[in-house]
DNA sequence: TGTTGACATTGACGTAACGTAAAGGTTTAT
DNA sequence: ATAAACCTTTACGTTACGTCAATGTCAACA
């Protein structure tokens, strides 16, 4: 089949304006020009305008697009397959974005409520990652997977009052972090009313507690620094003060 | 909370840049400024700004997003019961685009073949509309739900060869359509003809042919714009002939 | 056969939603 | 106290087209 501009863009979905814009940056040239200047597209040129489609479908710029497909290693099958995981990922982020909506409203007929966070779940990738930080892998390995699911359900339900209340803990253990921090004694009282205040934030999410649990998500904080960072910004070098007050309020040497 | 440019914008995955942005277009104004200009956002601006992103993901303008927002009949439930139809259907469309990424992997490796209408599936809103024409509710109803499926699953595994077939039979058929268009009599030798390739035509897509299914068919040709369209591109007022043909093929008068 | 209307062409400027410096003030950490 | 890491505004650049404008082409109908 040929197809003129229209014709052809009538067929993808798209405007004229986009194929002589195309043909313009060299991304799209017609298969050849009739007597009087007009664009004519062919079978080879549908295909790839298809794969176009499909890499600005996933958010690649036409300059990268360009650059991609008149690579000498262009593969269509490969990069179709690639598509395809790309799409299923984006599929994903559909998903969550879908609980997300859904979540929200919940939350705005006071049903549950939200962490600021958890808002933009969905929006970014990166989201993801930060995600699987506490819900994923490494969570799941750490303490089996009924123990994050029913974190992640806990969280999930809680009640605007539940809410409140964990932030006042939430600022209470940091306030005590701090301060037994700056005591310089992860033997002291201070210390110690950290742990305890820790463990009953920490109940907030867990359904079961066990000492070897916490000590080895404080452990945890000091070894990833993603958490370390977090508590970085209550006092430089908590994280390791608190595992080492752990250590001692739990009584796990190591 | 409270947040800074640079704290709320890492929250919800998008840049300073961006939120200085949409205060600048009055999109999203910070809670307050700090003696020394620095913008602070608050819990308020957080949900507006969940807002604002759900409706950016869906493709709406930031000036329309606006509108909406500040429109005094702006109910936010609502909003988001919205967005999450929105966000299903778009889920449909990559669901689409997957199956069509999977159907053209296919074809390169020869398994099957693809009409170039099927190559952009899922690229265009209006797509599952046509679709919808074909395989959707309107022939779900008259046809009953197998022969749809079937019909669907048929021209999907066809092979080159039986594709290459469907295409002359397709160009004989428009070809005897309009020349007996032409002699005008519905009843003539190549009118029947006509009816007997439709009839072939459509044993392409149908698994069980029926007269009465047959005539059904070619009334919503008649009835429905859409199809009518398609077939005054052979001849103008074609559609209605072909009706009255068939009306004598099949012997159903009404 | 002329004309009308729906197509096509190439400029060229406009636009949305930021990115990216530049030039400077503020806050925090050591 | 001084650097590092923030913040500010101003302003021009970029992508992927939209939208005229001026002009040429083609199929069809009176």
């Amino acid at each position: 089949m040929e197809y003129t501009v229209h014709e052809l863009a009538k067929l993808a979905g798209i405007t004229a304006r986009t194929l002589r814009y195309y043909d313009q940056i060299g991304l799209l040239k017609p298969a050849r020009e009739n007597p009087s200047g007009y664009r004519i597209y062919g079978e080879a040129e549908v295909d790839r305008l298809q794969q176009i489609l499909f890499y600005r479908e996933l958010g690649v710029s036409l300059d990268c697009i360009k650059n991609i497909m008149n690579s000498p290693s262009f593969d269509r099958v490969e990069a179709l397959k690639e598509h395809r995981a790309k799409l299923l990922d984006e599929k994903k982020r559909l998903e969550l974005l879908i609980a997300n909506v859904e979540k929200t409203i919940a939350m705005l007929e006071g049903r549950i409520t939200m962490t600021d966070k958890e808002k933009f779940k969905g929006f970014k990738q990166k989201m993801i990652e930060e995600n699987e930080l506490r819900y994923g892998k490494e969570a799941r390995e750490r303490y089996g997977d009924e123990a994050v699911d029913a974190s992640y359900k806990k969280l999930k339900s809680m009640t605007q009052e539940d809410y409140a209340a964990l932030e006042r803990l939430t600022n209470e253990l940091n306030e005590t972090i701090k301060k037994a921090f700056e005591t310089g004694d992860p033997a002291g009282e201070l210390a110690q009313k950290a742990c305890e205040l820790h463990k009953q934030w920490l109940l907030y999410f867990w359904d079961s507690y066990s000492k070897e649990a916490h000590m080895a998500l404080v452990q945890m904080y000091v070894d990833d620094e993603r958490f370390t960072a977090y508590y970085d910004k209550i006092a430089p070098g908590c994280a390791a003060f608190l595992r080492d007050a752990m250590r001692i309020y739990t009584g796990i040497k190591e």
